[in-house]
DNA sequence: TGTACATCAGTGAACGCGCGTTCACTGATGTAC
DNA sequence: TGTACATCAGTGAACGCGCGTTCACTGATGTAC
């Protein structure tokens, strides 16, 4: 057995090189697949195959490679929404679900980073540079927000951009974290979590006197099979 | 010390008596004290008074302990929310409003409960007595859309009950896990969780074609103090 | 270009600790007669 | 009413294990001259 150890070290000198970043994919590695309470110090250091003290020159602890997770997790969001978004092309509207599909398509695709960030218990503002990039991603949902507000049809109430941004983001990580997880917890439901959020939203924005089409988001209900989603009768 | 521990023993005797009941508050306490990932087998043990060995008597693992607190949440949040609920009384609109509060309620006042249901990882679909009562709990809200998506207008096509309930659903759980849960992972807010709630849900009733009265929902955002919720100049 | 030296990243052995789990046991309780 | 016995809940000692953390160390790298 210990031949695989000593080749990897062959092959990799005695300096690793890049273990910091190999920690944190070993982590992540580890989190996505026992959940983020799951993961040990020593379990990442022998993912990435070092002595378990190596660590120690990156990582003051376990708590600070998680905020270093949910911290990377965070970029890589902002990264994803912004894209997502890009800019309100090729119109505000369509932009804006895009951000939506780009939301519940990251939590999907990074179970881990999405835990990391939401349900390790990290408390986000105890840490300022974590605090920061969380703003940042959020700032994503909030221009958008704010350019959706400043489309408001003449004699409309401009809506508060900020509160457009919280409530798109609740539920966003609501339909998320309830039925669009990666992991064994997800709940089943009778239809994509997509469609969900997505006549979720519609609705939400019908209610602040945008102008919506109703029969997209009919459709979106209708099309779908028969099931406990409840077809009216 | 150890006259401690035969002190409690005097006072109890051989035989706990209730030892199942304790050792499910005691994981309680542990949990809200340190997440569901920072309580151990051994630690209910202690608290509870026994040797470690006592709880496998009432337990297989500390995974079915954890099962049996969800599940017991499920039962205690099926309970505060048919209270809430009231079978609509005295009107639908403010009964379903109440039971909103009381699902952020349960999130902040039980953050235990609330996440050995929703964020300890325990797969509700692999235990049907578990699944069982989630549902049970969710037939509440799904109840109560019912008979709001009965109340409908003439005029208005019916929304689909299963839908709103699913949205509303979303949406409590999105605002309770983001900015109203009891622990430390909390974040801040420019206003109350229930207030946010409170707007979402109504703007959201309103794009269904209820005829909500704007100045309610308006009311919720303008009282609060100037801040980073950004009061419309 | 070569050499000496400082710096740094990773080693591996060691430690104390608490956990999960098992075991034969013992004390208490309930019940049959 | 009393006694014998079965059942059951909790004991406490023991185990192997893996974790977090420390330590003096060593091998590699970079740099000053």
């Amino acid at each position: 057995m210990s031949w695989r150890k000593d080749e990897r070290r062959a092959e990799r000198g005695y300096h690793h090189g890049n273990l910091k970043e190999a920690l944190l994919q070993a982590a992540l590695n580890l989190i996505s697949q026992k959940g983020p309470a799951g993961f040990t110090f020593a379990d990442a250091a022998r993912m990435a195959g070092v002595s378990p003290a190596a660590p120690y020159r990156h990582f003051r602890d376990r708590d600070e490679l998680l905020a270093s997770i949910a911290q990377r997790g965070f970029e890589q969001f902002e990264s994803v929404l912004t894209q997502a978004w890009d800019d309100g092309r090729p119109d505000t509207i369509s932009a804006f679900e895009r951000v939506g599909k780009a939301y519940l398509g990251f939590a999907r695709e990074e179970p881990a980073f999405y835990s990391a960030m939401f349900e390790s218990g990290v408390p986000v503002d105890s840490n300022p540079t974590l605090m920061a990039a969380s703003e940042r991603a959020f700032a994503i949902i909030r221009a958008a927000a704010e350019r959706l507000a400043a489309l408001a049809p003449p004699g409309m109430p401009r809506p508060p951009a900020m509160m457009m941004a919280l409530h798109i983001w609740s539920m966003s990580h609501g339909v998320a974290s309830l039925f669009g997880r990666g992991d064994a917890a997800r709940r089943k439901l009778p239809m994509s979590p997509e469609d969900l959020l997505e006549a979720e939203v519609l609705i939400y924005l019908r209610g602040l006197g945008f102008p919506i089409d109703r029969r997209a988001e009919a459709a979106a209900a209708e099309e779908k099979p028969a099931g406990p989603w409840g077809r009216p009768k």
